[in-house]
DNA sequence: ATGGTGGTGCGACCA
């Protein structure tokens, strides 16, 4: 079972870069940020003729969050249960067994920002909701953007980035705590080299000089951890005609 | 120190 996770922005423009990818990938499960979408505006009828479902939770020019399956997504929720959010950044649903959170994490714009502080209030929301659905899901599988890089291998210049947006230690301490939950790292299963990127800034040819940062995350529980065979970070799509800024990023789980 | 690039949608705002 390969379960990946692609900030598309703008799946609008993006569809013809999903449609070569999911050919060429393809993944089981596909968690998908930055659609952009209302619901109605959906491409649900050309993503079927591709293979796949969609369940999907969108507004139009921001955010917008969905999970593409091969098989159907069962008890999709859309939105952390009890916290006020009008910003449309998560869905859930259990596909094939395995619970699957894709989470499009606040950016925060600068730290100490009115956004950064939203940004922590809302992952705090989410580990506590988290746990409660590793207790009800052991087979949880959580990934999307977490615009959050995990430590300085995950960053191109850690000495420019220091306590910047995306690499403070109040955004590390908040994924940490949702790693204390018992959520694994997925890439860093497989791999503890620094330099490996899934999103490299539009300006001054970041991808062309790889100034780029590791933000898209795939954790597994304790109770996959043992599954996952394979991970990694797929950068040909952004080496694509009018790319995203994000490079899918995936895992494989063995049966 | 500034601005550089994209998406949305036609002026900013977000990333």
């Amino acid at each position: 079972m390969k379960i990946a996770s692609w900030n598309v922005n703008s799946l609008n423009v993006r569809m013809p870069h999903l449609a070569q990818w999911l050919a060429a990938a393809q993944p089981d499960v596909v968690a998908l940020q930055e659609t952009k979408l209302e619901d109605t505006r959906f491409p649900d009828g050309d993503i079927a003729a591709l293979g796949y479902r969609s369940v999907f939770c969108g507004q139009k020019t921001y955010n917008g969050v969905a999970l593409l399956s091969r098989v159907p997504a069962e008890d999709c929720v859309i939105a952390i249960p009890g916290f006020e959010d009008e910003q449309k950044r998560v869905i859930a649903a259990t596909i094939d067994g395995v619970r699957v959170v894709n989470l499009y994490v606040v950016n925060g714009k600068a730290v100490g920002d009115v956004k950064y502080e939203y940004k922590l209030r809302w992952l705090a929301a989410v580990r506590d909701w988290l746990a409660a659905q590793i207790a009800q899901y052991p087979e949880l599988v959580v990934l999307g953007d977490f615009n959050i890089a995990p430590d300085d291998r995950d960053v191109h210049d850690p000495a420019a980035w220091h306590e910047k947006i995306l690499c403070s230690t109040p955004e590390r301490d908040a994924l940490r705590a949702i790693t204390d939950l018992g959520l694994h790292d997925s890439f860093r299963l497989h791999s503890e080299e620094g330099g490996q990127f899934s999103w490299w800034d539009y300006r001054m040819a970041g991808f062309r000089r790889n100034l780029g940062l590791r933000i898209d995350l795939v954790l597994v529980s304790d109770a996959l951890r043992a599954r996952c065979v394979a991970s990694g970070i797929d950068r040909e799509p952004r080496t694509w005609e009018r790319p995203s800024d994000h490079a899918p990023v995936w895992v494989r789980l063995a049966r």
